[in-house]
DNA sequence: GCCAACGTTGGC
DNA sequence: GCCAACGTTGGC
């Protein structure tokens, strides 16, 4: 299984308001950058990724899954953009903040790190381990 | 709130 | 198909 990260401003749509969308989950929409799209068309069922608050808190808050494989995005007439749906998962016990990562001399090839604006982006298996151990959560 | 970095658009 | 102008993102 893949992992990924998404990113969204906490002002916008943060963690808690995916976890307060429960069973229902929520559609990813909204995206609007090919290299983005293209990471979504690629994402399984079941797969998961890191929650990330952009612009303020800028720290890793919770783990999400796919429920359901990209599609057309609901909020534009325009087939070019598609997104997943997700649904949260776990928060982090300790959320981990981008300083931590940035610091973090296995973690410098990070997207997250080196293009700070892409906002869906995939994670390695090894970064994933290592962010949820600092964030003393279980993979 | 500023602004650097980046992506997209559109005139030529 | 180049590239200037513009819009957006996101760290600071």
């Amino acid at each position: 299984m893949a992992k990924w990260l998404f990113k969204s401003e906490p002002d916008v749509f943060g963690w808690d308001d995916l976890v307060a969308k429960g069973n229902a989950g929520e559609e990813w929409d909204g995206v609007r950058n090919y290299q983005a799209r293209n990471f979504m068309r690629d994402m399984a069922v079941g797969d998961e990724g890191f929650f990330y608050h952009s612009r303020s808190g800028l720290e890793i808050v919770g783990i999400l899954v796919i429920k359901n494989a990209a599609h057309p995005d609901s909020t534009i007439d325009d087939a070019r953009w598609e997104c997943v749906d997700v649904q949260a998962v776990r928060p982090f016990a300790k959320p981990v903040p981008l300083d931590a990562i940035k610091t973090n001399p296995d973690l410098t090839d990070m997207i997250l790190v080196k293009n700070s604006r892409l906002s869906v982006q995939p994670v390695k298996d090894t970064e994933w381990d290592l962010i949820c151990r600092m964030g003393h959560t279980k993979p």
